[in-house]
DNA sequence: GTTATTGCAAAAACTTTGCATAATA
DNA sequence: TATTATGCAAAGTTTTTGCAATAAC
């Protein structure tokens, strides 16, 4: 059922009430939430968690790189747990909603009307990440 | 000198010392800082300037469409003035330092050697901007 | 002189940390 | 049982807000 917990327990994972619940929030989620949101949504199934736990379990799979932290030009960061596909992201700029798109061909034409979702698309922004000289240097 | 304050000026912006300071410090400047780094290099220039005024001000180049925020996986957002060239941006993961790169052709090949200025790059993001259905239907 | 902007200080929003307790393997 | 994770509460960052004082037009 679960892709995220399986490859997490494949790993040696020490597995908890609450890193499952968290996992179990996130898992395949097309639409992207903030750790607030996470917590939220865990402390449904599990009333007792503690947001520090909802933050720690997020950093850790996103060390584990199996859950990319997002942000936007919203305030807090999201989680997006589809690490392992190739996607880009669609992001609403009133309420920073984010949702995962996936495209075949030129990015920087339109975005086709099915993977449009209903949002007016008004621009398209291309990132390329990496480590700058300096930090290289010090490592 | 100053494209931004001629434009700025142009558009019946109250100038204000505090304005032009933010305003030179952002000018043209294709690696971008955060908000407390905006405020540090004004505070050179005017030293009684505060943090509210440069929150305040930023806010408003952002609304005036003069300047762009960029927030990435690190902390602090940060502030581009170069809305109106087409651009891409070069993060650093672990220090969060973004500069502008100007590239032609399909943005998801590599990136050229003179557009990487040192950098290791590792990912290429791609990213929609608009107003989600939700949004729409509440304005 | 009017009106918009500033600075201050306090608060809000978001995230991290230390340490005693508790649960996993 | 040894080890690692949890929860709490406190503190750290980053950003926003209210309002009297001040400066631009």
């Amino acid at each position: 059922m679960s892709d995220l917990l399986e490859r997490l327990r494949g790993r040696g994972w020490r597995l908890t009430a609450q890193r499952r619940v968290v996992a179990e929030v996130l898992d395949g989620d097309h639409v992207h939430y903030t750790a607030d949101e996470v917590h939220a949504r865990a402390a449904e199934r599990l009333p007792e968690i503690s947001r520090a736990t909802v933050y720690n379990t997020l950093g850790e799979l996103v060390s584990l790189g199996e859950v990319i932290e997002v942000s936007t030009d919203g305030r807090a960061k999201r989680y997006d747990p589809n690490a392992h596909h190739d996607h880009q992201h669609l992001v609403c700029s009133r309420c920073g909603t984010i949702r995962d798109v996936h495209l075949q061909g030129d990015p920087l034409s339109a975005l086709p009307e099915p993977e449009r979702y209903g949002f007016q698309v008004s621009e398209v922004t291309v990132t390329y990440r990496g480590i700058c000289p300096t930090c290289s240097a010090d490592s």
